[in-house]
DNA sequence: CTGAAAGCGCTTACAG
DNA sequence: CTGAAAGCGCTTACAG
């Protein structure tokens, strides 16, 4: 097991000689390619175990040309906020990878990207077969991946048309403002940041369309956005002040994600409003402050670790298919889209003084 | 710029052909090698950049033996909670490996860590040349590393004799408890959890000391510790209501962390306890939501992102040095210890009744 | 079905 | 100071 100093690594090389093989026909064995009799295999695999064979990464890649690796990018800012969202739609994308005997270069790159200077080394070099890019970036990166011809996916993020895997985001949205109307609300306020985002926009349309189906006009004036920024809890808090001093006060609010929910939790705290009592709130996203939030937070669950997963599927496909269909048929980008949950918790309730 | 298809990948091959040299000659220049002369090398410094030349990893790999990998390990429940403590000690590490031209490998381990299941797939493939280890992990698993023969470094982490990388844990309690014998309190108390963690032990430590060197007793009574678990917020919230139904109640509390620190605010706040008027509450790490509680946190500050870098230097260190030292000379492991920052910001206050 | 040989792109003694 | 050659550990045509 341990590897005591002066106990050189077992080569192929050992594992031919132990089965009686040439290197050949033992590679062949190893990898299940060719034509190799199942007696000869088992010889090799048995001599493989017995020395506790383990490839050598880098003379395979020399000789295929091919690194192993993939890139997963996501903005610092993402990965380093408080609320492990991308965290887990990495640990998603890891665990997938293992499953392809592949490694996971992780590269943050700053909002305001400059080419040149912020390029993940692994670009640079051409350390990695694919590309993972989680979340909104800069346009200028996307530039750079695709202008570099590897094949990438987009995660919770969309451009052009570039493969992606995203949430359903109108159908959560509508099932979170389903519910709200579901318990007698009616004046259903939509709080959100960075409106231009694929999501974020989604969003809006699934609250829009829950509230048309049912009937109710759209005022504009219950929609509170905030047109640039980001929508974190600050934004939340500020967008709350709004909120509350909307006349007649909106009685249940669809907030784009966790972060701007609970900042408005915080600002209908301080104000002394009851939530859910005289305000309801949801979010989206289903991250861990929903849960321990007081009272805890009514949301829509995103999978995270299954967007990372899936991500890492398609782009497994595209990488190892490139070869094998590219002269076949052309194969057309298709997107994922991964259904989400509405998760019921305490900041939300019947509308006070409505009888069902 | 862009790798148009059919654009062959530049080897030293060409960079030789174009600057008229050998290819060893090429390679000793890029590299600073051995003896070119100055002429030699600028020529080919030159046509390497005009022919956009990158070498290729796997085959130096090949040929060096090393992978030119560092693997990360920490656990998952580190990885994914709520506040980035050790993603951000990652972001050092990787930003210092940028330096080093190596690639960090992050791998997670569950808590309870079985060998042969859990082992991080770099470590069966001997994909890295040294590992760092963040936060606690199962002794399990650091038996293993060590019986990899793998250099190695803890980060935020104590054991037997490997090198390690951690905070003045005790300086920093001291700070904290310092800070509060400033404000003319005297009844201090003491929070936290998986008190044999030897962070967690040394900042018990520095509380005790900073009591004794002012002249305090030292009142167990004072001392409110979850023998197991985690220092986290529920655990912070239950242990606040100990702390309220002391008898007289203490004035002020050090918590081993923001995180216990934030539950015991939970709990002072449901019990419409005052903080910093009735209670001093201080903290420890300065994570993200220390200051946008309400009110804001004092605490003491951890420079994580320079956790991760001096470890990933030390490490560099063991990996490189290796060879060329161990003949000429023993070398003693030495422990790194971060200094930390007193951050004063509104939960602390002076003792209601004290004058100066 | 199996083996001998070439070659992936580098680095490193070794001659000169 | 520079070049020719060997070799790192694999995979992959190509013979047989």
């Amino acid at each position: 097991m341990a590897k005591r100093p002066g106990s050189r690594r077992r080569t192929i090389k050992d594992v031919a000689a132990e089965a009686n093989v040439a290197i050949s026909t033992a590679s062949l064995a190893l990898n299940g390619k060719g034509y190799v009799s199942q007696d000869t295999r088992k010889r090799v695999l048995e001599a493989a175990k017995r020395l506790d064979y383990v490839p050598q990464p880098a003379a395979r890649q020399l000789v295929t040309q091919e690194t192993g690796n993939v890139g997963f990018v996501l903005r610092a800012d993402h990965f380093t906020r408080s609320e492990p969202f991308y965290t887990r739609v990495f640990l998603g994308a890891e665990f997938e990878a293992e499953q392809h005997d592949r490694y996971v270069l992780l590269a943050t790159i700053p909002e305001q990207y400059v080419p040149g200077e912020h390029s993940p080394r692994f670009l640079r070099q051409r350390n990695v077969d694919g590309i993972l890019v989680a979340g909104k970036v800069a346009p200028a990166f996307l530039a750079e991946v695709e202008a570099s011809g590897l094949p990438v996916v987009l995660i919770d993020f969309e451009k052009d048309h570039l493969p992606n895997v995203v949430v359903d985001n109108q159908a959560g949205a509508r099932s979170a403002v389903d519910h709200l109307l579901g318990l007698g609300h009616q004046r259903i306020s939509f709080v959100g940041a960075d409106m231009e985002h694929p999501a974020v926009a989604s969003r809006l349309d699934g609250y829009r369309l829950a509230l048309s189906a049912a009937g109710l006009p759209s005022d504009p004036s219950l929609i509170l956005a905030k047109s640039g920024g980001n929508p974190d809890r600050e934004t939340g808090k500020q967008l709350g002040e709004r909120l509350l001093a909307l006349e007649p006060r909106p009685t249940a609010v669809f907030c784009v994600n966790d972060a701007t929910a609970l900042g408005v939790l915080d600002t209908a705290k301080k104000h002394d409003v009851s939530v859910p009592r005289s305000l309801s709130i949801i979010g989206f996203d289903d991250v861990t402050g929903a849960q321990t939030s007081i009272p805890s937070l009514t949301t829509v669950r995103v999978y995270k670790e299954q967007l990372g997963e899936l991500a890492l599927r398609y782009l497994a496909e595209l990488m190892g298919g490139a070869e094998q269909h590219s002269d076949r048929y052309q194969r057309g980008f298709h997107d994922i889209k991964l259904p989400t949950e509405l998760v019921v918790r305490n900041s939300t309730a019947r509308r006070e003084g409505d009888h069902e």
